[in-house]
DNA sequence: ACCTTGCTTGACTATTACGCCAAACAGCGA
DNA sequence: TCGCTGTTTGGCGTAATAGTCAAGCAAGGT
């Protein structure tokens, strides 16, 4: 396999790490739902403020979140909505749906 | 959080985690194409034999591969196909491609 | 200038994951 | 039955990750 390969299946490896965890897939679905500042996260997930901060910034370092910052507080949005259709499909697949139909982000 | 969704999480995170390492995400790809047995997952991955086959009990555990035994050989496949068009969107994103149509499994 | 609020970061420990070697195991042929 | 091939598994050293406490920093209010 050519090294360019290995780079790019490095990087799509970066964002399946950052979503394989409870808590972070917590803080995904609940920002599909619109932006969210870390102290509304933070009530959500049940951690930490130390914990939670760390997630996001994994989740961000990856490139699935985005924040901003406005006035003391800092707001986080979702970079990548198809992680929400995905996740979908998964739930699908889990319960034995029909697979033919399954295709993303088309 | 209600407990089942903290459940959900967890089942959901699985699959990530199982997709989150490159080595795995290349053998994901190739068994895109169609079943493989395991030695020739070997030749591609460059990994030793032992390594190859954790990787493959991982994403089998995690329900993203199916397996059967033929003979001497054991054949892999591809058991969510959404995870290859998953990756597509990301590859996508990542090349800063307009958002709005990225829907998944529609 | 000071305090407060909202969030991030360093330092540390405990847990989990990775990759290899060697041993074990299963199915087949001689 | 014996050995061979294809694959999995136990054990181990090393590295990465998760979570917590405490300290730090930035923006606003007084």
């Amino acid at each position: 396999m050519s090294t360019s390969k290995i780079q790019l299946c490095r990087q799509r490896a970066a964002v399946f790490k950052a979503l394989g965890h409870p808590a972070r897939l917590q803080i995904v679905e609940q920002l599909a739902g619109g932006e969210r500042c870390v102290c509304e996260l933070v009530d959500l997930v049940g951690s930490s403020w130390s914990t939670v901060s760390r997630h996001l910034a994994v989740l961000k370092a990856a490139g699935v979140l985005e924040d901003e910052k406005r006035g003391l507080q800092v707001y986080y949005r979702l970079a990548l909505p198809c992680v929400t259709s995905f996740t979908q499909c998964l739930d699908a697949a889990r319960k034995g749906e029909p697979v033919e139909v399954r295709r993303c982000c088309g």
